[in-house]
DNA sequence: CTGTATGCAAAATGTTTGCATACAC
DNA sequence: GTGTATGCAAACATTTTGCATACAG
């Protein structure tokens, strides 16, 4: 039906990492997990706040820096907005982002992976990482 | 021999156009026009401040804006710097990024781009625009 | 108890903007 | 002359950080 759940447990992740799971970050994670993918940190920000009012926005931050660090999300920072946050872990993949809603959908595809390399290669570079992002807009959508 | 010089006239573009020519940005549009490609603000800034001391970073910027709502350059943020700005008008390409030395190649690829289609119709899109970036490093250069 | 995590406020970054003055046409 | 462009400083949006306090283990 809708779009999968991010099925993650981030918090026996950090605690068998020895990381302090605090009522700050319990209530983070549980947003990470239970929550639509790519919320920029205002928006995990404002849904920590309705469960926990003293939750703050550096926390946020810090606890994206920490899940990042650990590979444990990506961060991504589409054209013209704040970093947007994903779980990682599964199949590498690219974007395509609704200019009109902001909306993302996941899309991969080998053969333009392949072609990458083999661009990459011809110029004497190897890839370290790279970003493919396609802003699109519904077809048949009225322009605003 | 070393990568084709910008040759464009933003000068006269923006005569043209009605915009008027003063001595700040005279002398951004010459290191524009003469300098390598994919500058960011403080660059070009700082080597406006060289030929003319009272030019303002705040000018560089409000430039860049006039050329970039023309069409005239395209606005770049690559990840985790500032913006860089490039001279528009030639045929559509991507990037690559050297990580190491944050130099920049050109390159594009009918392939990908056909398959970008491809991808974006059989998900009911049309592209807007998109973005290909390979972050990459020299093949055989020792990890630092 | 000890050291890690927190909230807050302030700093850092890159960019834009309000305003009074300067200057291109 | 007239209105656009400028420099400056302040505002801006996003993210990071210093510090004293709180709290997980």
């Amino acid at each position: 039906m809708g779009e999968a759940k991010n099925r993650r447990d981030y918090e026996n992740e950090l605690r068998d990492a020895g990381i302090r799971i605090t009522r700050a970050r319990k209530t983070i994670l549980k947003i990470l997990e239970e929550g639509e993918k790519h919320p920029d940190a205002m928006e995990i920000f404002r849904r920590a706040s309705e469960i926990d009012a003293t939750v703050s926005l550096s926390t946020v931050y810090r606890t994206m820096k920490i899940l990042e660090d650990r590979g444990a999300i990506q961060r991504h920072v589409f054209e013209g907005g704040p970093s947007r946050f994903e779980p990682a872990g599964g199949t590498h993949h690219d974007h395509l982002i609704d200019t009109d809603t902001g909306e993302v959908v996941e899309f991969r595809s080998d053969k333009i992976e392949a072609l990458q390399e083999e661009i990459a290669r011809s110029l004497g570079y190897e890839i370290v990482s790279h970003r493919l992002e396609l802003y699109v807009r519904k077809i048949g959508r009225r322009r605003g």
